[in-house]
DNA sequence: CGCCGGGGTTGACACGTTTCATCTCGGACG
DNA sequence: CGTCCGAGATGAAACGTGTCAACCCCGGCG
């Protein structure tokens, strides 16, 4: 049933130590025994006992990465470099989704942590994880910060600044002519919605209104609601821009303004936030802020490796990318080339 | 530094075995024993050590999930089933993602043996893993397969009628008089291609002519390739009607022959599969095939769990749920009136 | 012929739990 | 006053590894 590393030696005719060896270090063993005990394995089918393993080793193999929401797809590139990475250096690496839940989170990171992780990756959802990480760090598991920058001096982070994107995305908007810009996005305990948004603010040249309309997250779903809102608001004083935290959110205003009668971006510009592939395929492309997914995991794993591998001689670093505007249809400049409408016919 | 139980035990003044006592069955230790362990344990930050547990217990308490690939929405929303399910019974949830890799996948399989998983829940990459989901099995290891059927009687499955959806949205097009029909997607070793494949050959009465256009994989890369293939045919013999095997597929044809020119539906009509959020969104409101995704997550944990605590009364079953078409823009029955085409004014 | 060295192999220990049979002790009951 | 009981605490064993000092054997060298 449970076949160890002990029935192994008793059939190969050898002492557990060097099945042991077999396994570990394969050139220190005569080539014949190897045989005998390579052949006893397969013969038994034994499967090593990770348990037991790490038990011994005091650590695990295998690295965290602990994300905001799955079911956003900046998310899933950001993984898919952080597994190039790990598979270059041979270390698993394993999903956990809190999905912009805060008790979730927390109980992710018990389990890690009573797992001995080798490190953990994490998206957090709020400044209020901290004293957690730090409980982590103390305890040896290195922890980086993805998308998300940190002044904290026991840790790495990888972050795009979302302060010039926020900034990047106003002054794009500003520079438009609009006058009554909006903010969608939230909960504001994100640190990458409140810094879009002051980003945002930053662009203002004091000409124009803002308004703030809180989304209780960053999904398609939150982003109807405020699609909902704002389209119920009387043309005189509705927003002639609207500025999203996140592509998802400007993918739900776009699709319940169009289906509300609002145009866009005739009526309403739009300007979303990551860039996600489906922007670019949505009813009206979006314009949004590109950030270098796949580089902010791919970098947060080589830091994250790098602090693991060598913890004595690792200097904690806070890599900062820039993010990139990208200009779709979704806040095409206004123009009459540009509006086929009808009354203007004649 | 790595603070055990038998630190708290000193500690606390009390032996090894009741610091475990208070752990697992409070309830048998006097209560002003357990406050001072309890204190103990505060003060010393105790965490414990999940290997050991799982080393003493045999398995762990935690079951994994192997997605196709979950840069997909489909899969993420499968996931959200699994995760409500796993959160109700107390399970952690663990993601690995195979992306459509098979050297990965067999090493995330590989990885998950050793760590002696509560049970795992997958979508394979094709036929072959079969074996090795035989040996997880074998040591004890439930699995139950997802999107997926199987006959396989040691094991469950859960899925949804890939065959009827291919009919059903074969016969959908068939009605809608289309003559030359095409089947964009692969690698045909995925059991959902042939499926979806097999389905809308049956779909067809005998007049149509049927064209399959390959895909290297399931993404919207592969879909983009597809387009541009399907934009360059004359349109003389260009299929008027693509059936897509999945959204990010049909997303990514649409988007290239939009591009090059073919207008859709006017030109060629599309449908997808699965039914992703991202399809009712695009550029032309993608017609589609709507599968139960949460459910199927959640059918597939149930029947997961219920393997796992008991598994001796446990009888293998296979749940196969029905798809719905879903018609959108993207098929919308041809007419003049739903076609704004210049040419036709006068 | 005896000693030495080194490649191979061994066996015991430690890692941190959980479990369980055993022990202690104070109170209740005859 | 002796016995019994049960709640509560204890200590050892076991889970499957990796490590490491010790050991064995054999050939080479003095």
């Amino acid at each position: 049933m449970a076949t160890s590393i002990k029935e192994v030696a008793r059939r190969a005719g050898v002492s557990i130590g060097t099945v042991s060896n077999v396994l570990n270090h394969p050139d220190m063993v005569a080539s014949t025994t190897r045989q005998r005990v390579l052949k006893a394995i397969a013969e038994l089918g034994y499967v090593r006992n990770d348990s037991a393993r790490q038990l011994r080793a005091g650590r695990s193999r295998t690295i965290a990465v602990v994300a905001l929401d799955l079911a956003n797809p900046f998310f899933t590139d950001v993984l898919r470099g952080a597994e190039i990475v790990g598979e270059e250096s041979g270390v698993n690496i394993m999903i956990f989704n809190s999905g912009e839940d805060a008790a979730r989170e927390r109980r992710h990171l018990d389990v890690l942590e009573e797992q001995r992780v080798l490190g953990v990756l994490i998206t957090p959802l709020d400044g209020s994880v901290d004293p957690r990480l730090d409980q982590l760090i103390e305890r040896g598991i290195p922890v980086v910060l993805v998308d998300r920058g940190s002044g904290r001096h026991n840790r790495c982070s990888v972050a795009v600044d979302d302060v010039l994107g926020g900034r990047l995305a106003g002054t794009h908007l500003v520079e438009q002519g609009h006058e009554r810009i909006a903010f969608a996005g939230g909960p504001f305990t994100l640190a990458q919605v409140t810094d879009r948004h002051a980003g945002l603010r930053e662009a203002l040249t004091g000409g124009q209104q803002l308004r703030v309309i809180p989304t209780a997250n960053l999904t398609a779903a939150a982003g109807r609601l405020a699609g909902e809102h704002l389209a119920d608001l009387p043309a005189e004083i509705r927003p002639t821009a609207v500025f999203c935290a996140n592509d998802l959110v400007a993918l739900g205003v776009l699709q319940e303004m169009t289906m509300r009668g609002v145009r866009v971006p005739q009526d309403v510009a739009i300007v979303g936030y990551d860039d996600i592939d489906f922007a670019a395929a949505s009813a009206v492309p979006l314009s949004s802020m590109r950030q270098p997914r796949e580089q902010l995991g791919r970098a947060a794993t080589q830091l994250l490796l790098e602090e693991a591998n060598e913890p004595e001689q690792h200097q904690h670093r806070h890599v900062v990318f820039q993010p990139e505007l990208v200009v779709r249809e979704s806040s095409a400049p206004a123009g009459p080339s540009t509006r086929p409408d009808p009354s203007w016919s004649r």
